[in-house]
DNA sequence: ATCCGGGATTTTAGCGTTAAACTAGGAGCA
DNA sequence: TGCTCCTAGTTTAACGCTAAAATCCCGGAT
C-alpha cells in the first residue's frame, strides 16, 4: 500500500505537507504543490480514509439505518442523499432486519462512531430499547414509534391519514370498508394508528365500528394481504371498501380482488397508504396518501444537520403532514 | 469518550489485558476477565471500530454499491445482506446515482478502502473506466456491461431471457411486438443486449424485424415508459405485443394501454423483464423474465468469498440463467 | 545592518487500537 | 537444584494520518 510518507519521499517534501496539498487545509507554494500532484499520480496514491477518521475525529460519512433496503426504505433512501451529498457527507444505507436483536446491535455505539451522524429508521425497537441506547452521537429517528422525548423525532400523521383515505371512501358511498393490515395490538404502532384513523372517519360519519372489519395480515406483504383478502371473500363477510394500512397491502388487495371478480372502484372502493410509485400505475390507479417522501427527507437531514452543529439543542418532534391522492381507485375527485 | 485505557484502569490491568478480553484473540483468566467485563458495562464502554481498522487492517464490512437504492437493487441487496452477515460481516449499501462521475469517486480507492470486500453493480462506467480502476481490493462486478477480464463478474442472460419472453409472445399470436425501453445505442448495455434477443426471437420464427418498433424511453421510469407508449399509439403504429425490457418499464405499459382502452392479453400482450415482486400481483399478472435475484446474490457472495480468500484466484465470469414466469399478461402457459 | 511579519514548511505528538515480543511466576521433571 | 515449558499478563511499537506548535526564510520596514 502506498502511504503518505512515500508520496513525500517521491516529492522530496514533509509527510505534513503532501497532507496539506490533498486536504487544501493550509497553503502550499504553487511549485511544492506541483511536485506533490505529481508523485500522487506517479504512486496512484490514495488517502487512507481511516487513518484520516481516525486523527480527525470525522468521518463524512451519514448513515441510514432502515429495517429493508426495498420498497418504502429505498424511495426515501434515494430522496436523502443527495441532499446529504451536497453538505459534502457520503450517505451510507445499513440494514437492521426488522429483528430486534439486529437493530440493538446496529445500534450499538461501537458501529454508531463510524459515522458523523445517524437517521434511524426504528421498526422493532420499543420505547424501553431505545431509552437505553446513550450516546453523543447526533441521532434522528424515523417512523411511527413512541419514542423518548430525548431523540429528535419524525413521524407521519398516521392517523388523519387514515381518517382522510377513509372518509373519502364513505363519501364516494362506501359502507362496509375494511381496514386491511391494522391491528389492535402489534409491534408496529403505525397499523394501531392507521386503525384508530378509520374508526374516526367512521365515527365522524356516524357509522358503527364493526371488529370483524379489521383484517390483519400473517405477513407483511403484498402476498400476505393478497391472502387475507381471499379468506375475507370466501368468509362471505360483505364489504364495499379496503382501506389497506400501505401501498404494498393494496397491491396484495388489488390482486385478490381482481382474482375474485370484484371491479374496483364499481364493486369495491379501494385505498392505501404511502403512494409509492407503483400505486399510479396499477389500474385503474391506487388512491393513496401520500406522506411526501421528499419532505420527510428535507427535514430529517435538516434536524440531523442542526443536532451535528449543536449537540445541546432542543429535541424536536416533527409530524410530517399527508395529503390524499385521489386516483381511479375511489369515486369522486378527477 | 471512553477508552480501552479508561476501562483498564478502573478494572486494574494493562490495555493489553481489555483489548484480549474484548476480542478473544489470547485467553485470559477468570477473574480478571469478570473485572475486566464489570469496567467495560461500569463505564459503558464500546470499542473504537475505526481504531480497531487501522490497526487490524480488517473492517468486517462489505459494501455493496448501486446506482439507486430502490427497486431492483433493493430486492437483491436484501437478499445478498443475510449471507454476508452469515460469515460475521456488516453489509453496507453505497449509492452512484447512475451517475459516471459519482461512480468512479465511490469507486475511488480511497473510499474501497473502508471495506474488506466490494460488490459493484456497474451500471454507468464503461470497460475503459473500469480499467483504469487498479485495486488489490476485492471486488465483484455485478451488472451487464462488458467488464475487463481480470474482474469477477456476474451478468444476466440478457439476450436468452428477451429471446424466451418474444418467442412465447409470439407463440401466443402477437405479430407486431414492440421493444419498450430497448436501444440501438445505449449507455446501458443491457437494452442492447434485451434488444437483441427481441430480434433473434423474430429470426427464428421467420419474421421480420421492423426498426419501428424498437421504442426507447426518454426517461428511464414507469412513467416514461407509460408516454412512450401513449405516443406510439397515438402515431397509429399497429402492434398486438410488447416486450418491456423492464417491469419498471413493463408497469408504465400496464397504464398506457389500460388509458388508452387496450385490453390485456386480448387485444395486446405483454412481458417484462426482472420479475419484481410487484408482476405478480398487478392484475392480470405480469409475464416476466425471472432472474434468480437469491441465485445471483448466492453467485455474488460466493465469488466475492472466494477473492478476499484468494486474491490471485483467476477471474470468474458468471452468466446467471434466467427463465419464463408466465402469467395473465400473456396467451399460454397457465 | 538589524529586526519584524508572515507565508511556507517541518517537527512533534498523538488519535485508540492490536501484533508481536517480552516478563513473571509457577508447574513438571530428571 | 536447575532446567524447560506453559500460562497470564505487560511492554513496545506501530497502523497512516493530521492538529498544533515550531522553525525557516525572505522581503520590507526601521
Amino acid at each position: 500500500m502506498v502511504t503518505m510518507s512515500d508520496v513525500a519521499r517521491e516529492a522530496g517534501v514533509s509527510v505534513m505537507t503532501v497532507s496539506n496539498v490533498l486536504s487544501d487545509r493550509r497553503p502550499v507554494g504553487a511549485p511544492t504543490r506541483a511536485r506533490v500532484l505529481a508523485a500522487v499520480e506517479a504512486l496512484g496514491f490514495e488517502v487512507n480514509l481511516t487513518a484520516r477518521h481516525l486523527r480527525a475525529g470525522r468521518t463524512d460519512t451519514v448513515a441510514l439505518i432502515v429495517p429493508s433496503f426495498h420498497d418504502y426504505f429505498g424511495e426515501v433512501a434515494d430522496e436523502i442523499a443527495p441532499l446529504v451529498e451536497a453538505e459534502g457527507r457520503h450517505l451510507v444505507l445499513e440494514r437492521t432486519s426488522a429483528n430486534p436483536e439486529h437493530e440493538m446491535e446496529s445500534l450499538s455505539v461501537a458501529r454508531l462512531q463510524l459515522y458523523d451522524g445517524v437517521l434511524l429508521s426504528v421498526a422493532a425497537l420499543d420505547r424501553d430499547q431505545l431509552d437505553r441506547v446513550r450516546t453523543p452521537k447526533p441521532i434522528v429517528l424515523l417512523g411511527e414509534h413512541e419514542v423518548p422525548d430525548r431523540f429528535d423525532h419524525i413521524k407521519l400523521a398516521n392517523e388523519e391519514g387514515a381518517r382522510l383515505a377513509t372518509s373519502h371512501m364513505i363519501e364516494g358511498g362506501s359502507r362496509r370498508i375494511l381496514a386491511l393490515g391494522a391491528a389492535y395490538e402489534s409491534a408496529h404502532k403505525m397499523t394501531t394508528d392507521r386503525r384508530v384513523g378509520w374508526e374516526t372517519a367512521h365515527r365522524e360519519a356516524g357509522l358503527p365500528v364493526d371488529e370483524r372489519y379489521v383484517v390483519p395480515v400473517t405477513t407483511y406483504s403484498s402476498q400476505g394481504a393478497r391472502e387475507a383478502l381471499l379468506d375475507v371473500v370466501a368468509s362471505g363477510l360483505p364489504f364495499d371498501g379496503v382501506f389497506a394500512v400501505t401501498d404494498v397491502i393494496a397491491l396484495g388487495a388489488v390482486a385478490a380482488l381482481a382474482e375474485s371478480g370484484l371491479r374496483v372502484p364499481d364493486d369495491v372502493q379501494l385505498a392505501g397508504f404511502d403512494n409509492l410509485d407503483v400505486s399510479s400505475f396499477v389500474p385503474p390507479g391506487i388512491t393513496s396518501i401520500d406522506p411526501n417522501h421528499r419532505g420527510v427527507a428535507q427535514d430529517a437531514v435538516r434536524l440531523l444537520h442542526r443536532r451535528m452543529a449543536d449537540a445541546a439543542a432542543p429535541a424536536e418532534h416533527i409530524v410530517a403532514p399527508v395529503r390524499l391522492v385521489v386516483r381511479g381507485s375511489t369515486r369522486g375527485g378527477r
